[in-house]
RNA sequence: GGGCGGUUAGCUCAGUUGGCUAGAGCGUAUCGUUGACGUCGAUAAGGUCACAGGUUCGAGCCCUGUACCGCCCACCA
C-alpha cells in the first residue's frame, strides 16, 4: 500500500501541488474537456475589487460558484467560468485617498495623472493577490480568459454602450440636484447614500406676514418662494403674492405658490423653497419655474452671497443665524425633531445636496423590462423572496446620476463647451469646435460610476457583440452574487443587458448572506474579527473551510463562521482519508474482485445509489447546503460507523464469497464516494484519487458524475 | 411611513411538495487503549418548534393575528 496514507492527511502538504495539476491540465478551459457530452454551462465570476485582501465572503463565493462549476463539468458540461477583477472606481479611491491620508498627503493636491498611476500601481500589486487567493480556495476557472474591468475591450464596450444610450436618448446631461459628499469632492447615487436617523431642531422662522418651519435656517439666503398646499383654506390669501421676508442679512422677496407635495400638517403648512440645496425643493422649483440660488459651496461652506456668514460651515452657519433671528425677534419656536437625513456610504457626512451638470441614465424603460424577465420567470432568483425585493426597487427608481469627479474611473468619453455648456459624445477624442457656439470644447474630466462599466460585465467579458465566447455562451446560466449588492450590480446587469443584446444575462440569480464571525457579528477591521480565508486554508485546509461555509448555510441567509465549524470539517477530511485508507490496506488485486454481490451487500449499494440521486437533486436545485450535509452524514455515520464496523468481521472472517463481495462494494462506494465529495472539497478527493489503485480516468477533475 | 426576513436543543443552524417518534455540528455527561482514524468509537441528557387562534385524518411547515429581533426601501420641510 502507498505509505502516503499511513500518515494523517495533511491538507496544506498536498493542495498547491494538486492545484497545479488541475491548471496544467488546462481542463479549466472548456475546450480542453475530455468529453463535454452537453452544452455549455457558463459562470461570469463577480469580480473581486483589487484594492484589498480576500476576505470571507470572496471564499464563501467562490466556494459556491466552484461546487457549481465542478459539478456541471462532472455532469459532462462544457463548463465556463470566467474570472475577472474590479478596478473598484469610488471604492478604490477611497481605499487609496486613506492610504494618503495617513502618508499625510491628500488627493487634492496631487497631480490628476500622478495620482492615477499610483493607484494602478496599488491595484496591481492587490490583483495578483486576489488571483493568488483565488487559487488557494481551489476555483477552477478559466484563467485564459480572465478579465479587468479597465481592460481596453471593455472599456470599448462601456464606451459602445454609453454612445449607444445617448443616441437613443437614454442618456443626457442635465444640471440636476445631486448627492454631494464634501469629503470626496464627489457625486453620488442615490445607492451610493444611506439614511441616517438624527436628532435635529425644527425651528419655526417669521417670513413676511407667513411662518415657517425648518431644520435648515442656514439655507434661507437661497430661498426662491414659499410654498403651501393648494387647499389650505389659511393660505390662499397669500397665494401669488409676493412676500417681504426679512433675513440677518437684509430683505429678500419670496412668492407664495401652492403644490401638492406640500403637507398641510406638517409645520405650520408654509414651506420655505430652496432649489439648490434640496432634493425636495428642487423638484418644486421645477414645477413652478423658480430660479435656484446657491448659498453653499463644494465644501459644505457658505458662499458670498450670505453676507456675513460666507465662509462658515453648514453648523456654524446655523447656530450664527439662529441666534441673530432670535435677536431680531423672527425665531418664534423652536421643537425637537427626528428625521432621517442622507449620509455618504463611506464617510456618514451629511450628503449636500447640489445643482451641478451631470450624467444621467433614464431609467424608466430599462427597469420595466426587467421587472417582466423576473415577473415572468425568465430570471428566477434564489431566495424567491428577493424578487418581490427586486421588482420593487426597479418599479421606484429614478433617473440615474452616473457621473463621478473621481480620477479612478472609465473617463466618459464626452467633449463639453467652455462657452455655452453643450454636451457631445465624442468616443474617439477628435471633436474640438462646440457645434452649437463655436466654442472650444474640452473633455470631460468626470468618469463613470464603476457600476455603470460593472454592469455590462457578462457580455463585455465575452467579447459582445461578435465573437465567438458570446455566440456560445451567452446567456450565462447562474449569477451567484451577495445579495447586499442587488440594485448597484444585479439589477443593473440585467438592465444592460436586456438593452445592449436583447437577451437576459443570465438564468439563474443565487443570491448568498453575509459570512459573519462566530457570535453572528459583521467582520470589520475595527472589531479584529475578520477571518482571512488563506489564514484559514493553510491552518485547517480549503477543503475544511469550503465545508464550513456550505453546510448548513441556506441561500441568501448570513451565516456565523467558527473556527470549531472549520476545525470540524478538518476532521472530516481525515476521516474520509483514513476511509480509503482501511479499504485499500484491506483491497486484494481486481482481478479477484470479479464476483457476484451477497444480498445484503446489494441492499449497502442500493442504499448508496439513492443516497447519490438524493445528493443529485439537491445540486439541480442549488440546495448545496443539503447535499454536503447529506455526504457527511452518510460518509461518517453510515459507511465508517456502520458499514466499515461491520465489514471487519466479514473482512477477517473465513467466508470467502462474503468477504470478496463486500471488498468489492466498499471500492464502489468509495469511488463514487469522492466524486459526490468533490464539488465540495476538491483537494482532498482529488488527492487521494491520484493515489487509488484502481482509477483509471487520470484526475477527478473530469471524472464523471456517478448516476 | 412602506416592505422583507427571522424566532426550532446550552450555542450555531438544517428541516425540499404538510406524513416528524422534530435532526446535525459544537458543547455537556458516562463508558471504551477493537489490527482505518483519539482528528476515534458507544451510550445518554437536553425541545409546549416565539405566542394566540384557525384549516386538515395529520401542522415546525398552510391561513389570521400578536410580540420580539434583524435587514432593506422612502424627497413631510
Amino acid at each position: 500500500m502507498d505509505s502516503k496514507f499511513t500518515k494523517p492527511y495533511n491538507p496544506t502538504e498536498n493542495e498547491s501541488a494538486i492545484y497545479e495539476l488541475w491548471e496544467k491540465s488546462g481542463y479549466f478551459t472548456p475546450e480542453n474537456l475530455p468529453n463535454a457530452t452537453e452544452g455549455p454551462f457558463t459562470i461570469i465570476m463577480p469580480p473581486p475589487n483589487a484594492n484589498g485582501q480576500i476576505h470571507a465572503g470572496h471564499a464563501l463565493f467562490v466556494t459556491l460558484e466552484d461546487i457549481m462549476i465542478r459539478y456541471k463539468r462532472m455532469k459532462g458540461f462544457k463548463t465556463l467560468w470566467l474570472p475577472g477583477t474590479d478596478h473598484a472606481g469610488f471604492e478604490t479611491q477611497v481605499v487609496y485617498e486613506k492610504k494618503l491620508e495617513k502618508e499625510g498627503r491628500s488627493r487634492f493636491n496631487m497631480d490628476r495623472d500622478k495620482l492615477h498611476a499610483e493607484i494602478i500601481d496599488f491595484v496591481q500589486t492587490y490583483k495578483k493577490a486576489t488571483e493568488d487567493g483565488l487559487r488557494k480556495l481551489g476555483a477552477s476557472c478559466d484563467w485564459t480568459r480572465e478579465k479587468f474591468t479597465l481592460d481596453p475591450d471593455i472599456i470599448q464596450t462601456v464606451y459602445d454602450t454609453f454612445k449607444q444610450m445617448f443616441d437613443d436618448g437614454l442618456i443626457y446631461r442635465g444640471k440636476r440636484i445631486v448627492n454631494w459628499c464634501t469629503k470626496h469632492q464627489t457625486s453620488l447615487s442615490d445607492l451610493e447614500t444611506l439614511s441616517e436617523n438624527r436628532k435635529d431642531k425644527l425651528y419655526y422662522i417669521q417670513y413676511g406676514p407667513l411662518v415657517v418651519a425648518t431644520v435648515r435656517p442656514e439655507t434661507m439666503f437661497g430661498d426662491v418662494a414659499v410654498a403651501v398646499n393648494p387647499n389650505d383654506e389659511r393660505y390662499k390669501q397669500y397665494l401669488g403674492q409676493e412676500l417681504e421676508v426679512q433675513t440677518p442679512i437684509g430683505k429678500m422677496k419670496l412668492k407664495v405658490i401652492a403644490d401638492e407635495a406640500v403637507e398641510k400638517d406638517f409645520g405650520t403648512g408654509a414651506l420655505k423653497i430652496t432649489p439648490a440645496h434640496d432634493a425636495n425643493d428642487f423638484e418644486i422649483g421645477q414645477r413652478h419655474n423658480l430660479p435656484t440660488i446657491e448659498v453653499i459651496d463644494c465644501y459644505g461652506k457658505l458662499n458670498e452671497k450670505t453676507g456675513k456668514y460666507v465662509g462658515m460651515k453648514i453648523n456654524e452657519a446655523r447656530e450664527a443665524v439662529v441666534k441673530d433671528l432670535t435677536e431680531m425677534g423672527l425665531l418664534l419656536k423652536t421643537e425637537d425633531y427626528e428625521h432621517n437625513v442622507a449620509i455618504c456610504y463611506k464617510c456618514g457626512r451629511i450628503i449636500e445636496p447640489r445643482i451641478i451638470p451631470q450624467w444621467f441614465v433614464k431609467m424608466d424603460q430599462l427597469a420595466q423590462k426587467a421587472i417582466v424577465a423576473v415577473r415572468e420567470k425568465k430570471i428566477r432568483i434564489i431566495p424567491n423572496h428577493q424578487e418581490k425585493i427586486f421588482c420593487h426597487w426597479l418599479d421606484n427608481i429614478r433617473d440615474w446620476n452616473i457621473s463621478r469627479q473621481i480620477v479612478w474611473g472609465i473617463p466618459i468619453p464626452a467633449k463639453l463647451c467652455e462657452k455655452c455648456d453643450y454636451a457631445i459624445v465624442d468616443i474617439e477624442n477628435k471633436k474640438t469646435i462646440c457645434p452649437e457656439c463655436g466654442g472650444k470644447l474640452i473633455k470631460d474630466s468626470d468618469t463613470f460610476d464603476t457600476w455603470f462599466s460593472s454592469g455590462q460585465w457578462p457580455y463585455a467579458t465575452l467579447g459582445y457583440p461578435d465573437s465567438n465566447d458570446f455566440k456560445t455562451y451567452y446567456p450565462t446560466d447562474v449569477m451567484n452574487t451577495a445579495s447586499d449588492i442587488i440594485f448597484f450590480w444585479v439589477a443593473r446587469m440585467v438592465m444592460f443587458g436586456f438593452y445592449r443584446t436583447g437577451q437576459i444575462p443570465f438564468h439563474t440569480v443565487y443570491l448568498h448572506g453575509l459570512v459573519r464571525d462566530a457570535k453572528n457579528q459583521k467582520m470589520s477591521k475595527s472589531k479584529n474579527n475578520v477571518i482571512d480565508p488563506t489564514v484559514i486554508a493553510e491552518k485547517y485546509g480549503t477543503d475544511a473551510l469550503r465545508m464550513a461555509l456550505v453546510v448548513g448555510n441556506t441561500p441568501g441567509t448570513d451565516m456565523a463562521l467558527a473556527e470549531d465549524k472549520i476545525k470540524g470539517y478538518k476532521h472530516f477530511a481525515n476521516k474520509i482519508w483514513n476511509i480509503t485508507r482501511f479499504i485499500l490496506e484491506n483491497s486484494p488485486k481486481q482481478e479477484e474482485l470479479n464476483i457476484d454481490l451477497t444480498p445484503i451487500d446489494e441492499k449497502i449499494l442500493a442504499e448508496f445509489r439513492a443516497l447519490t440521486a438524493n445528493v443529485t437533486n439537491d445540486m439541480e436545485n442549488f440546495r448545496f447546503h443539503l447535499a454536503s450535509e447529506k455526504i457527511y452524514q452518510y460518509a461518517w455515520h453510515t459507511l465508517a460507523d456502520v458499514i466499515l464496523e461491520e465489514s471487519k468481521p466479514i473482512i477477517f472472517g473465513k467466508e470467502e464469497t462474503d468477504r470478496l463481495s463486500r471488498i468489492k462494494i466498499l471500492n464502489v462506494i468509495l469511488l463514487d464516494l469522492l466524486k459526490l465529495l468533490h464539488p465540495f472539497m476538491p483537494f482532498l478527493t482529488e488527492t487521494i484519487w491520484q493515489d487509488l489503485p484502481q482509477v483509471k480516468e487520470e484526475m477527478l477533475l473530469v471524472t464523471r458524475w456517478p448516476e
